[in-house]
RNA sequence: GGGCCUAUAGCUCAGUUGGUUAGAGCGCACGCCUGAUAAGCGUGAGGUCGCUAGUUCAACUCUAGCUAGGCCCA
């Protein structure tokens, strides 16, 4: 071991639990000093090997408890894999580009907007960008270092990187040759204040719950004295009105109302204010082409504009079924104002300002002239109604301000046109659990839409079409070969970012012209889906390591990421290669504050990984996220469940190696490895460590994570600790190296190495700790994580041991109540047990004298008996067994429980006894059967009995005067030893004791003499008064007792 | 508004194909143990299994609806 533990011990003390965190630092030092990652996947054979990729965090914001959630699974995974054998290379990844480091960048520069960016200078603001992106880097490396997520920081891939521009430029290419890359306008979700449009996985980051307008307007025909009733939430966009739509079957009505004739749906009469008198009836096609009168005139004489329209979209489920269409602010309208040759207004600039034209409210950002136009409207006596409408509205993600819809050119992916190839290659990858993928994923691939890939920003890969300026053709160059060979003057120094990248003097490869590259940079989650090819420079180079690392075995993010990362991964990989480049997915839940909610900046409520780790260290919080639920769900993150949790087990397994540590160096214990034990109690350990292996390894396997650490946890703490070692601390007390001493070490190191390497995936730090120390000069170089993942031993399950003892475990539980009843104490020791119980499982065990005799110890009784006929001391029962008798009565099922447990106490015996007995259900003779029966015991007389299920367990309270007296010697050998160890004697001190009481406790001394020395270590037993500096006094069963004691 | 998931003890979570004492840990109360000891263990009290209807002899479990939370999509 490194560092600085001095430490000639055989077995080494651990740092005790306060010092954990020191501990931890001990084995990263110990990690880097003998390059343990390092060789953790090089000595591994590259014939099997396990990929893995890592998902580029961005590193502009302090990673969170949510990080360490997605980083503790990874790092499960690959060490898990590792050391089943394969070779997992770890890359890691940083996600630089896009629009949450341009936001940042223009908050720190005190700048707002587009114009006073490049104002400022886009190189420049590049510049600070890729500053900004590695702000938080150093606190990214300590906490991934920290956390133990082996990875390898010193060789990441990074999207902005030169070479990773030209990869993803080249998988650009393969798209634009095959026709999938192309310009269009649309629809879309913009931020003005960003002045650029969302992806459809921005949009739904940031829907919040609003208070917008509601109004209702008049519009009058043109050719009747009636107004049609429209409804909407955006008054801004009536501006830009130049239609209304109608659904073609619904029925409109004409009404008489305030002395005016409105005309609106028939089902949505319901809005209006008061009295109405219904004057007619109309299907919505009988309306289509009336015109009316704009309500606003800068575009009242646009052509085509102004009438009603057929539409297939228009609901009755709000507003009026009539609704109003304005082209170039939503979907729907979009695309009806073109199929329909309806005029194209767009009087709101890219800042979602008025434009000129609107004379009243030109300059004016849109949503802010809302109550002004609503004004308006009142005014001129068009506005019918004004409320307030709370829906969900979507924000910009990052800078909160509205989006609105908004017609852009845009630049898409065609990833309808391979809908259902990417439909085909998700069918075969493994979700955990299925339904993440199989259900929401799937169903999301079924609606899928283009992706718009162009961003109007600075800060990304620009996309690399040119468009020549004398022929107009269009080019999309795939790589710098390509570049260099038609651009003048390329320099050795370079980066493809903006404004290098437009600065370029590049002809045209056709007519020789002067190209110009198109504005926009490319959506950034085209770039962390473009990782399994641009993280190895593919194919410029690297094509060999890319052929290996493709496709993953396993990748692992939030659920939030389905939409983000999966997606894109998904997209390009399998466009490039027909198939999804990942095998299994685990997506896991969010992590939420201790009160539920989700953790956000804003909120205040979000909780630093760097703090947890710093504070409580590592495998505390390592262990917590596994344990506590499965991964997909929703997680509440409480600091003090935490340490209960983590501490109860890492403090358990410490604990097991301060035990084993402390006697194997007394004893100089050194394992041979040969287990050879017949001692039941070590056969049933090895049994059940045998056991948890398979089971554990199962579960990792099938990648439930929690089942795993789960088993492990019982292992450990419930079976390990709380059993095996609680009944086999003697055995290390002993003075002398006996065979059954040396087999409880042999079987102790076994299964306490073994678990370290069981735990190590998920704890890798004390694992390491405490597996070093066990291996002591063998382990000094090496590494748990280096080893192999333990494998079950078939040979060594024994499950009718295990049965059993479960058996004795039951019967010991239920004994413990009996005397917590009785008020008895352990070190009273009592006479005998009764034991009873239906089934041969709970009593099976009494036959076995070494198990019996593992209940005698911990329950303090003399003799233990099981009685078949629980005669006098018992009154039985019966109750039905519903999950039998329930198939063969059926609905006399009521009847029959009835009756059966209304037997009388005659009856019982004669079933008990006879096995069958034959009674009356529903005036039908029945025949019942044991088996078809629970027996039930109660009662005791003279007796304390306590019964669980069908297990009834008696002690008999009665004392005696030699049982009191063999009680008092254990409680002095207990006195005895808390003096030893008050007057600071080691454990194997050898002592001369003396003592001064009545004759009572004489009496004890002498007939228990060789007990009382040999248990603490006394050479010299003495009665009466010394000098000795050490001496003590208490009080025993009401006897005044004073000790003395010195070294012998 | 739609899809998926979740709802069980004060808290965090288990609960196998429907079967009659619904489990664990933490916390709480009481106690035990004390040569793992600034540890350890046990017992106990706590639950109309989110609500409502339905299927069934029998529902925490199946079905439908509702409510609340989460994720995703509009």
């Amino acid at each position: 071991m490194s560092g600085g533990r001095e430490d000639s011990r055989r077995y080494g003390a651990l740092p005790p639990q306060r010092e954990a965190l020191e501990a931890e630092a001990e084995v990263l030092r110990h990690w880097d000093e003998y390059d343990i990652f390092r060789r953790s996947i090089d000595e591994r054979s590259e014939e099997n090997i396990f990929v893995f990729y890592e998902g580029p965090p961005t590193a502009n914001g302090r990673p969170g408890v949510h990080h360490a959630m997605s980083r503790t699974i990874k790092d499960l995974v690959c060490r898990y894999r590792t050391m089943k054998g394969e070779r997992v290379v770890r890359k890691a990844g940083w996600d630089t580009h896009g629009l949450p480091v341009e936001i940042e960048v223009e908050k720190a520069l005190g700048l707002d907007g587009k114009d006073q960016i490049e104002e400022y200078g886009v190189g420049e603001f590049n510049k600070q960008c890729y500053r900004s992106v590695f702000k938080y880097l150093d606190e990214w490396h300590d906490f991934t270092h920290k956390l133990g997520f082996w990875l390898d920081l010193d060789d990441p891939y990074v999207t902005c990187k030169n070479e990773y521009i030209e990869s993803v430029w080249w998988i650009l290419k393969q798209f634009w040759d095959q026709d999938m890359l192309y310009e269009g306008h649309k629809i879309i979700p913009y931020c003005a204040r960003c002045g650029t449009s969302l992806s459809s996985h921005e949009v739904s980051q940031g829907y919040k719950d609003v208070t917008d307008p509601s109004i209702f307007i008049k519009l009058k025909l043109t050719d009747e004295d009636a107004y049609f009733l429209v409804w909407t939430t955006t008054p801004w966009t009536l501006i830009s009105n130049v239609a209304l739509a109608v659904g073609p079957e619904h029925d409109y009505v004409r009404v008489g109302h305030r002395g005016e004739t409105l005309i609106l749906a028939g089902e949505l009469l319901g809005v209006l204010d008061g009295e109405y008198e219904v004057l007619g009836k109309v299907k919505g096609r009988e309306l289509v082409g009336k015109t009316y009168e704009p309500c606003f005139p800068w575009f009242k004489d646009e052509e085509g504009g102004f009438r009603v329209i057929s539409a297939g979209f228009v609901t009755l489920t709000d507003g009026t079924g009539i609704v109003h269409i304005a082209p170039a602010f939503g979907e729907d309208d979009y695309i009806a104002g073109m199929e329909q040759g309806l005029p194209f207004v767009q009087p709101v600039d890219t800042e979602g300002k008025f434009t000129p034209e609107v004379t009243k409210w030109a300059g004016r950002f849109i949503k802010d002239a809302d109550p002004e136009i609503i004004e308006d409207l009142r005014e001129r006596g068009i506005l019918y109604h004004a409320a307030k409408y709370e829906h969900s509205y979507p924000f910009c993600w990052r800078c909160d301000s509205p989006l609105i819809y908004y017609a852009r050119r845009s630049w898409y992916i065609r990833t309808t046109a391979f809908k259902d190839m990417l439909i085909e290659a998700n069918s075969k990858v493994h979700w955990y659990p299925p339904e993440v993928g199989e259900n929401r994923f799937a169903r999301w691939l079924e609606g899928n839409v283009d992706w718009a890939l162009s961003r109007e920003r600075y800060w990304g890969t620009p996309l690399n079409i040119w468009t020549c300026d004398s022929c107009e053709e269009k080019y999309c160059i795939g790589d710098l070969t390509e570049l260099k060979s038609i651009s003048e003057q390329f320099p050795e120094e370079y980066d493809l970012h903006k404004p290098f990248i437009d600065n370029l003097d590049v002809g045209c490869p056709e007519c020789g012209g002067k190209m110009t590259r198109v504005p926009e940079v490319i959506d950034c989650w085209f770039d962390s889906g473009a990782m399994p090819f641009a993280q190895h420079h593919y194919p410029m180079e690297n094509m060999d390591i890319f052929k290996q690392q493709y496709p993953a075995e396993f990748i692992s993010e939030g659920v939030d990421q389905s939409r983000g990362w999966f997606y894109s991964l998904l997209v390009i990989g399998a466009f490039l290669t027909k198939q999804s480049p990942y095998k299994r997915c685990l997506p896991h839940g969010m992590i939420l504050d201790r009160e539920g909610r989700k953790m956000s900046k804003s909120k205040g409520n979000a909780v630093f990984a760097s703090d947890v780790l710093k504070s409580d260290g590592a495998d505390s919080l390592r262990w917590y996220l596994m344990i506590s639920g499965a991964p997909y769900l929703p997680k509440r993150f409480d600091l003090e469940a935490m340490r209960d949790n983590a501490n109860k087990f890492l403090g358990t397994l410490r604990n097991l190696y301060s035990f084993f540590a402390m006697y194997a160096e007394i004893d100089g214990f050194e394992p041979t490895g040969r287990v050879m034990s017949d001692n039941l109690i070590d056969r049933w350990i090895l049994s059940r460590y045998n056991s948890t292996v398979h089971d554990v390894t199962a579960a990792l396997d099938e990648y439930e994570i929690t089942r795993a650490a789960r088993a492990i946890q019982t292992f450990v703490i419930d079976e390990l600790s709380n059993w095996y070692l609680r009944r086999c601390r003697r055995r290390f007390w002993k003075n002398e190296m006996s065979g059954d001493k040396l087999a409880a070490y042999e079987t102790f190191y076994t299964v306490l190495e073994g678990v370290t390497r069981l735990a190590a995936p998920f704890v890798p730090f004390l694992t390491e700790a405490v597996w070093q120390r066990l291996r002591g000069e063998a382990g000094k170089s090496g590494s748990v994580h280096l080893e192999l993942f333990p494998a079950s031993d078939r040979a060594m399950i024994d499950e009718e041991l295990e049965k059993n003892m479960a058996g004795v475990l039951k019967v010991v539980t239920t004994g413990r109540a009996v005397r917590n009843n009785a008020a008895i104490k352990i070190r009273t020791p009592l006479a005998r047990m009764l034991v009873h119980g239906k089934y041969h499982d709970v009593t099976e065990w009494t036959k076995d004298g070494e198990l019996a005799g593992l209940v005698l110890d911990e329950l303090n009784v003399k003799v233990i008996e099981t009685i078949d006929d629980t005669g006098e001391l018992i009154r039985m029962s019966v109750k039905p067994e519903y999950s039998v008798l329930g198939k063969r009565f059926g609905k006399n099922m009521k009847a029959a429980a009835a009756v059966l447990e209304g037997l009388g106490v005659e009856s019982v015996v004669e079933l008990v006894e006879k096995g069958q007995i034959t009674v009356e259900i529903e005036g039908k003779k029945e025949s019942i059967s044991l088996e078809e029966v629970k027996v039930e015991s109660e009662t005791a007389e003279g007796f304390e009995s306590e019964s669980e299920g069908d297990l009834t367990v008696i002690l008999d309270t009665k004392l005696t005067d030699e049982l009191r007296r063999e009680g008092s010697a254990r409680d002095l050998v207990n006195r005895i030893q808390n003096f030893r160890k008050e007057s600071g004697f080691e454990v194997s001190d050898r002592i001369e004791l003396a003592w001064r009481a009545t004759d009572e406790i004489r009496q004890v001394f002498e007939e228990y003499h060789d007990h009382i020395c040999s248990e603490t270590l006394v050479e010299d037993l003495h009665e009466g008064e010394q000098d000795w500096e050490n001496s003590t006094s208490f009080e025993l069963d009401g006897f005044q007792i004073d000790l003395w004691v010195k070294l012998a």
